[in-house]
DNA sequence: TTGTGTTTTATTGCCTCC
DNA sequence: GGAGGCAATAAAACACAA
């Protein structure tokens, strides 16, 4: 026994008694729910569950079916009078399964509140035809399971997530070693283009400094428009040598709206304020990391970037790498 | 019938709350 | 300090395949 605590080994003589005298037959054979209903206000008076006799008058409505049968014949060659009874529930070791309807019983109480009250387990020991430590267990390991089943159906909920997550990522692994690859080519390529078209270019890069800001996100980022920022990486050789007027704030530039107006935070419109994406602060740094040069961007100087990975969220580019990048196409 | 896995009932020990 | 809850566990009852 645990430490001061008590129990007893089955139902006591007094009780049965009590349960015995309010032996009700047929009653056994109503439906659940007005028992169940009728219960807890006149529960004494109608309890549905008369004691282990009453038992034997469902198995005898029942036709004796299923679970119970064990239990039933067990109890059937017992069935001797009083003393057996008591003879029967103080059986050392030996272990009672509840009845099917007390079962239903119980369990509808409990979908009705998980927690049992003293008054509560009383007044289902009584109608039950169990001692209230029996009603009390039951109670114990019910919520048990359902504690079991809760943490199987969050477990459920966050492998879907997980599993959801996994996806986005490939999927955006996928695209960032795309892009990367469409970088590459199209980088190879510009240095031919800059000879021919020689220095007039410069005021399309300017251009695209001083769009007006949307946010480049991820989300809004189609694959065009990252393509149209790869494009204009060759300017890049322009601007470290000091070509570019990119902060004039008289200059054209690029209008699509989606690679601008992010160089002053202090701006209505700068990119980088929270609010005005749906990605995380850490995601919006990564984005701003990856697409934009460290150079053309001053302010951001104050951003901590140190311990940004590299990942799909940033398309997988180097700080470094964007040393060669401009804003023109 | 028997072996084995699962479910259910009950115990134990510890913990928290009043 | 007692009552009650919970986790871990034991063990009986049950289901079922071989």
């Amino acid at each position: 026994m645990a430490g001061g605590r008590v129990y007893s080994g089955g139902a006591s003589s007094s009780s049965l008694s009590v349960l015995l005298q309010n032996q009700r037959g047929p009653c056994a054979s109503e439906p659940l729910d007005s028992l169940f209903l009728s219960g807890s206000s006149n529960s004494s008076s109608a309890s549905p569950f008369l004691g282990s006799r009453s038992m034997v008058s469902f198995e005898d409505v029942r036709g004796g079916n299923g679970s119970n049968r064990s239990l039933f014949h067990q109890y059937e060659h017992e069935d001797n009078g009083d003393d057996d009874l008591d003879e029967y529930f103080h059986q050392p070791g030996k272990k009672r399964r509840l009845t099917v309807d007390q079962v239903q019983f119980l369990e509808k109480s409990f979908d009705m509140e998980n927690k049992l009250e003293p008054e509560r387990k009383i007044l289902l020991a009584k109608d039950l035809g169990l001692q209230p430590r029996q009603v009390a267990i039951w109670f114990q390991n019910r919520r048990a399971r359902w504690k079991n089943k809760q943490l199987e159906k969050d477990y459920e909920v966050l492998q879907a997530n997980y599993n959801s997550l996994k996806a986005d990522c490939e999927s955006l692994a996928k695209e960032n070693e795309k892009l990367k690859s469409e970088v590459l080519v199209l980088s190879e390529k510009l240095p031919h283009k800059e000879k021919e078209s020689g220095t007039s270019e410069l005021s399309d890069t300017n251009k695209v400094s001083q769009e007006p800001t949307q946010n480049p996100t991820a989300d809004s980022l189609s694959e065009c428009e990252v393509s149209k920022v790869s494009a204009v990486a060759s300017k890049q050789e322009d601007l470290s040598s000091g070509k570019s007027d990119i902060f004039d704030s008289d200059s054209p530039h690029y209008t699509d709206g989606v690679h601008s107006s992010i160089l002053e935070p202090g701006d209505s419109s700068y990119v980088f304020e929270p609010d005005q994406s749906d990605l995380s602060q850490d995601e919006e740094d990564n984005l701003s990391k990856s697409l934009l040069p460290p150079y053309i961007f001053p302010k951001l100087e104050d951003v901590d970037y140190s311990d940004t990975p590299v990942n799909s969220c940033n398309f997988g580019f180097p700080v470094e790498d964007h040393a060669f990048w401009s804003w023109s196409y």
